[in-house]
DNA sequence: AGCGGGACCTGTGGGC
DNA sequence: TGCCCACAGGTCCCGC
Protein backbone atom coordinates (compact mmCIF):
# COMPACT_ATOMS: atom_id res chain seq x y z
CA UNK A 1 0.00 0.00 0.00
CA UNK A 2 1.14 2.72 1.86
CA UNK A 3 2.35 5.99 -0.07
CA UNK A 4 1.80 9.17 1.29
CA UNK A 5 -1.61 9.70 1.32
CA UNK A 6 -2.67 6.24 2.60
CA UNK A 7 0.06 6.82 5.53
CA UNK A 8 -1.55 9.95 6.65
CA UNK A 9 -5.02 8.26 6.09
CA UNK A 10 -3.36 5.87 8.55
CA UNK A 11 -2.36 8.05 10.81
CA UNK A 12 -5.47 10.62 10.88
CA UNK A 13 -7.80 7.18 11.57
CA UNK A 14 -5.44 5.91 14.53
CA UNK A 15 -5.08 8.96 16.40
CA UNK A 16 -8.62 9.18 17.95
CA UNK A 17 -8.27 5.43 18.70
CA UNK A 18 -5.33 5.57 20.39
CA UNK A 19 -4.78 8.91 21.54
CA UNK A 20 -4.52 9.44 25.55
CA UNK A 21 -3.84 5.43 26.18
CA UNK A 22 -1.58 3.98 27.96
CA UNK A 23 0.24 1.23 26.38
CA UNK A 24 0.39 -1.65 29.21
CA UNK A 25 1.77 -4.81 27.27
CA UNK A 26 2.31 -6.14 23.74
CA UNK A 27 3.05 -9.40 22.16
CA UNK A 28 5.63 -9.93 19.16
CA UNK A 29 4.01 -12.94 17.17
CA UNK A 30 6.27 -12.35 14.19
CA UNK A 31 9.83 -11.46 15.51
CA UNK A 32 11.02 -10.11 12.41
CA UNK A 33 8.19 -7.23 12.56
CA UNK A 34 10.45 -5.75 14.91
CA UNK A 35 13.28 -3.01 13.50
CA UNK A 36 16.46 -4.21 13.31
CA UNK A 37 17.54 -1.01 15.40
CA UNK A 38 14.12 -1.09 17.91
CA UNK A 39 13.93 -1.10 21.66
CA UNK A 40 12.35 -4.34 22.80
CA UNK A 41 8.38 -4.18 23.25
CA UNK A 42 8.48 -4.46 26.69
CA UNK A 43 10.00 -0.64 26.85
CA UNK A 44 6.67 0.87 26.07
CA UNK A 45 4.55 -0.22 28.81
CA UNK A 46 3.36 3.02 30.86
CA UNK A 47 4.13 5.04 27.71
CA UNK A 48 1.09 7.10 27.00
CA UNK A 49 0.36 8.20 22.89
CA UNK A 50 0.48 11.48 22.55
CA UNK A 51 -0.68 11.86 19.00
CA UNK A 52 0.10 9.75 15.63
CA UNK A 53 1.84 11.77 12.93
CA UNK A 54 3.43 11.03 9.43
CA UNK A 55 6.94 10.96 7.63
CA UNK A 56 6.88 10.31 4.12
CA UNK A 57 5.23 6.49 4.52
CA UNK A 58 6.25 6.23 7.84
CA UNK A 59 3.42 6.36 10.46
CA UNK A 60 4.27 7.77 13.80
CA UNK A 61 3.06 7.45 17.32
CA UNK A 62 4.31 9.85 19.81
CA UNK A 63 4.95 9.20 22.94
CA UNK A 64 4.73 10.49 26.81
CA UNK A 65 5.97 9.39 30.14
CA UNK A 66 3.72 10.57 33.03
CA UNK A 67 6.00 8.24 35.10
CA UNK A 68 9.11 8.14 33.70
CA UNK A 69 11.04 4.88 34.40
CA UNK A 70 14.46 3.96 34.83
CA UNK A 71 16.67 3.18 31.75
CA UNK A 72 15.85 4.21 28.25
CA UNK A 73 12.60 5.60 27.19
CA UNK A 74 11.32 5.42 24.00
CA UNK A 75 9.80 8.50 22.39
CA UNK A 76 8.19 7.30 19.45
CA UNK A 77 6.55 3.81 17.84
CA UNK A 78 7.49 3.83 14.12
CA UNK A 79 5.63 1.85 11.72
CA UNK A 80 6.95 1.48 8.06
CA UNK A 81 3.73 -0.29 6.64
CA UNK A 82 5.67 -1.40 3.19
CA UNK A 83 3.45 -3.43 0.81
CA UNK A 84 0.38 -4.69 2.87
CA UNK A 85 1.24 -3.53 6.34
CA UNK A 86 -2.38 -2.40 8.40
CA UNK A 87 -3.07 -1.03 11.47
CA UNK A 88 -6.52 -1.50 13.43
CA UNK A 89 -8.07 -1.78 16.45
CA UNK A 90 -9.78 -4.79 18.09
CA UNK A 91 -11.03 -6.78 20.91
CA UNK A 92 -9.62 -10.09 19.76
CA UNK A 93 -7.07 -11.03 16.85
CA UNK A 94 -8.64 -11.61 13.83
CA UNK A 95 -7.00 -12.90 10.63
CA UNK A 96 -3.98 -14.97 9.96
CA UNK A 97 -1.33 -12.25 9.11
CA UNK A 98 -1.17 -10.68 12.86
CA UNK A 99 2.63 -9.60 13.35
CA UNK A 100 2.23 -7.61 16.69
CA UNK A 101 -0.30 -6.95 19.12
CA UNK A 102 -0.67 -3.51 21.52
CA UNK A 103 -2.70 -3.75 24.66
CA UNK A 104 -3.78 -0.24 25.81
CA UNK A 105 -5.78 1.13 28.51
CA UNK A 106 -7.74 4.09 27.21
CA UNK A 107 -8.39 7.34 29.73
CA UNK A 108 -11.77 5.72 30.53
CA UNK A 109 -10.17 2.53 32.19
CA UNK A 110 -11.43 0.23 29.39
CA UNK A 111 -8.89 -1.84 27.67
CA UNK A 112 -8.24 -1.71 23.65
CA UNK A 113 -5.93 -3.45 21.34
CA UNK A 114 -4.11 -2.34 18.07
CA UNK A 115 -3.25 -4.92 16.03
CA UNK A 116 -0.34 -4.89 13.40
CA UNK A 117 -1.10 -6.97 10.27
CA UNK A 118 1.28 -7.76 7.65
CA UNK A 119 0.25 -10.02 4.98
CA UNK A 120 3.79 -10.05 2.98
CA UNK A 121 5.67 -9.62 6.08
CA UNK A 122 8.15 -6.67 4.92
CA UNK A 123 6.64 -4.44 7.45
CA UNK A 124 8.80 -3.12 10.18
CA UNK A 125 7.71 -1.58 13.84
CA UNK A 126 10.40 0.27 15.66
CA UNK A 127 10.21 1.30 19.16
CA UNK A 128 12.37 4.49 18.64
CA UNK A 129 14.44 6.98 20.78
CA UNK A 130 16.07 10.13 19.78
CA UNK A 131 19.13 8.27 19.84
CA UNK A 132 17.80 5.19 17.72
CA UNK A 133 16.33 8.07 14.88
CA UNK A 134 20.01 9.44 14.49
CA UNK A 135 21.41 5.92 14.05
CA UNK A 136 18.73 4.81 11.43
CA UNK A 137 20.19 5.54 8.33
CA UNK A 138 16.58 5.73 6.41
CA UNK A 139 15.35 8.33 8.32
CA UNK A 140 18.35 9.95 8.28
CA UNK A 141 18.24 10.67 4.77
CA UNK A 142 14.64 10.93 4.40
CA UNK A 143 14.33 13.70 1.55
CA UNK A 144 11.51 16.51 2.04
CA UNK A 145 8.15 16.40 2.05
CA UNK A 146 6.22 16.79 -1.18
CA UNK A 147 3.46 19.25 0.48
CA UNK A 148 6.16 21.12 1.63
CA UNK A 149 9.31 21.65 -0.14
CA UNK A 150 9.31 24.86 -2.50
CA UNK A 151 9.73 24.54 -6.36
CA UNK A 152 13.37 25.96 -6.45
CA UNK A 153 14.98 23.17 -3.83
CA UNK A 154 12.61 20.47 -5.45
CA UNK A 155 14.04 21.47 -8.77
CA UNK A 156 17.73 21.29 -7.04
CA UNK A 157 16.97 17.74 -6.02
CA UNK A 158 16.16 16.04 -9.23
CA UNK A 159 19.35 15.40 -10.77
CA UNK A 160 21.50 12.58 -12.75
CA UNK A 161 21.25 10.75 -15.76
CA UNK A 162 18.66 8.27 -13.96
CA UNK A 163 14.86 7.91 -14.96
CA UNK A 164 12.79 10.95 -13.75
CA UNK A 165 10.23 8.46 -12.30
CA UNK A 166 13.42 6.13 -10.49
CA UNK A 167 14.14 9.58 -8.92
CA UNK A 168 10.62 10.41 -7.65
CA UNK A 169 10.62 6.92 -5.54
CA UNK A 170 13.86 7.70 -4.48
CA UNK A 171 12.69 8.96 -0.51
CA UNK A 172 16.01 10.65 -0.35
CA UNK A 173 15.23 12.99 -3.10
CA UNK A 174 11.43 13.56 -2.09
CA UNK A 175 9.60 11.61 1.00
CA UNK A 176 6.85 9.61 0.32
CA UNK A 177 6.08 8.74 -3.46
CA UNK A 178 5.86 5.12 -4.16
CA UNK A 179 4.88 3.56 -7.89
CA UNK A 180 1.34 4.79 -8.09
CA UNK A 181 2.01 8.51 -7.46
CA UNK A 182 5.30 8.58 -9.39
CA UNK A 183 2.77 7.68 -12.58
CA UNK A 184 0.10 9.85 -11.65
CA UNK A 185 2.30 13.03 -11.21
CA UNK A 186 3.85 12.52 -13.95
CA UNK A 187 1.27 11.79 -16.08
CA UNK A 188 -0.37 15.49 -15.23
CA UNK A 189 2.73 17.03 -15.81
CA UNK A 190 3.19 15.47 -19.22
CA UNK A 191 6.66 14.53 -18.60
CA UNK A 192 7.67 11.08 -19.74
CA UNK A 193 8.65 8.76 -16.72
CA UNK A 194 11.79 7.52 -18.71
CA UNK A 195 12.96 11.21 -19.06
CA UNK A 196 16.87 11.58 -17.51
CA UNK A 197 15.91 13.58 -13.66
CA UNK A 198 18.67 16.25 -14.18
CA UNK A 199 17.29 17.00 -17.87
CA UNK A 200 14.06 18.39 -16.70
CA UNK A 201 14.28 22.53 -17.14
CA UNK A 202 13.13 24.45 -13.91
CA UNK A 203 9.20 24.76 -15.57
CA UNK A 204 9.24 21.37 -16.44
CA UNK A 205 10.00 20.81 -12.47
CA UNK A 206 7.31 23.33 -10.96
CA UNK A 207 4.65 21.32 -13.02
CA UNK A 208 5.81 18.12 -11.65
CA UNK A 209 5.80 19.36 -8.38
CA UNK A 210 2.46 21.31 -8.94
CA UNK A 211 1.03 18.00 -10.30
CA UNK A 212 2.60 16.17 -7.36
CA UNK A 213 0.65 17.68 -4.70
CA UNK A 214 -2.47 17.84 -6.71
CA UNK A 215 -2.71 14.08 -6.90
CA UNK A 216 -1.55 13.53 -3.36
CA UNK A 217 -3.76 15.86 -2.37
CA UNK A 218 -6.84 14.75 -3.99
CA UNK A 219 -5.68 11.28 -2.93
CA UNK A 220 -5.87 12.00 0.58
CA UNK A 221 -9.45 13.34 0.04
CA UNK A 222 -10.35 10.17 -1.11
CA UNK A 223 -8.55 8.71 1.70
CA UNK A 224 -6.08 7.09 -0.28
CA UNK A 225 -5.66 4.14 -2.79
CA UNK A 226 -7.17 0.87 -2.10
CA UNK A 227 -5.39 -1.20 -4.86
CA UNK A 228 -5.93 -4.74 -2.83
CA UNK A 229 -5.21 -4.81 0.14
CA UNK A 230 -5.01 -1.18 1.95
CA UNK A 231 -7.64 -0.12 4.60
CA UNK A 232 -7.57 2.93 7.23
CA UNK A 233 -7.53 2.29 10.97
CA UNK A 234 -11.23 1.46 10.80
CA UNK A 235 -11.22 -0.94 7.78
CA UNK A 236 -12.38 1.13 5.25
CA UNK A 237 -11.04 1.26 1.74
CA UNK A 238 -9.53 4.20 0.22
CA UNK A 239 -11.50 5.54 -3.20
CA UNK A 240 -8.93 7.19 -5.40
CA UNK A 241 -8.63 3.90 -7.07
CA UNK A 242 -11.53 5.00 -9.01
CA UNK A 243 -9.73 8.21 -10.42
CA UNK A 244 -6.47 6.46 -11.59
CA UNK A 245 -5.45 8.07 -14.72
CA UNK A 246 -2.76 5.83 -15.82
CA UNK A 247 -1.74 3.32 -12.92
CA UNK A 248 -3.10 0.05 -14.12
CA UNK A 249 -4.84 1.54 -17.02
CA UNK A 250 -2.06 0.07 -19.36
CA UNK A 251 -3.77 -1.01 -22.74
CA UNK A 252 -6.66 1.39 -22.42
CA UNK A 253 -7.45 5.26 -23.70
CA UNK A 254 -5.74 8.08 -22.48
CA UNK A 255 -8.25 10.38 -21.08
CA UNK A 256 -6.82 13.15 -22.87
CA UNK A 257 -5.66 12.29 -26.57
CA UNK A 258 -7.31 8.77 -26.70
CA UNK A 259 -4.41 7.22 -27.45
CA UNK A 260 -3.51 4.01 -26.13
CA UNK A 261 -1.59 4.05 -22.62
CA UNK A 262 1.74 1.82 -22.84
CA UNK A 263 3.09 -0.12 -20.16
CA UNK A 264 6.82 -0.89 -19.54
CA UNK A 265 8.89 -2.05 -16.55
CA UNK A 266 10.75 1.00 -15.35
CA UNK A 267 13.36 -0.05 -12.68
CA UNK A 268 11.50 -3.04 -12.03
CA UNK A 269 8.18 -1.42 -11.51
CA UNK A 270 5.45 -1.53 -13.62
CA UNK A 271 5.11 1.47 -15.27
CA UNK A 272 1.99 3.47 -17.62
CA UNK A 273 2.34 6.49 -19.42
CA UNK A 274 0.85 8.14 -22.29
CA UNK A 275 3.48 8.31 -25.04
CA UNK A 276 1.87 11.33 -26.69
CA UNK A 277 0.77 13.23 -23.69
CA UNK A 278 4.39 12.97 -22.00
CA UNK A 279 7.48 13.44 -23.37
C1' DA B 1 28.81 6.46 -8.36
C1' DG B 2 24.92 4.74 -9.89
C1' DC B 3 22.27 1.38 -12.24
C1' DG B 4 19.61 -2.99 -12.96
C1' DG B 5 18.21 -7.15 -11.17
C1' DG B 6 17.13 -10.19 -7.61
C1' DA B 7 15.70 -11.11 -2.82
C1' DC B 8 12.52 -10.77 0.75
C1' DC B 9 7.15 -12.98 1.49
C1' DT B 10 2.21 -14.40 0.61
C1' DG B 11 -1.77 -14.13 -2.08
C1' DT B 12 -4.44 -13.57 -6.24
C1' DG B 13 -5.89 -13.59 -10.85
C1' DG B 14 -5.38 -14.90 -15.58
C1' DG B 15 -4.33 -18.21 -19.04
C1' DC B 16 -4.27 -22.75 -20.44
C1' DT C 1 -11.80 -27.31 -11.79
C1' DG C 2 -7.04 -26.90 -11.17
C1' DC C 3 -2.30 -25.89 -11.95
C1' DC C 4 1.37 -22.72 -12.97
C1' DC C 5 3.15 -18.44 -13.74
C1' DA C 6 3.30 -13.53 -13.47
C1' DC C 7 2.64 -9.94 -10.71
C1' DA C 8 1.55 -6.84 -6.52
C1' DG C 9 1.41 -0.45 -3.15
C1' DG C 10 8.60 -1.02 -0.92
C1' DT C 11 13.18 -1.24 0.34
C1' DC C 12 17.83 -3.48 0.51
C1' DC C 13 21.80 -5.70 -1.28
C1' DC C 14 24.79 -7.33 -4.69
C1' DG C 15 27.54 -7.22 -8.71
C1' DC C 16 28.69 -4.79 -12.79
Amino acid sequence: MPELPEAETVAKTLAPHIRCCVFESAELLRPDALHELSLPLSALSGAVCNGVSRRGKLIIAGLDWPEKPAGIVPSAIIFHLRMTGRLFMGEKAQGKHIRCLFHLRKPDGKPDTLFFDDTRTFGKILVATPEILDRWQFWKELGPEPLEIGPEAFAKRLKGARPVKTALMDQKVIAGIGNIYADESLYYAGISPLREAGSLTDAEAERLLKSLREVLLRSIACRGSSIRDYRDADGNEGGFQKSFAVYGRGGKKCRSCGGTLERMRLGGRATVFCPTCQN
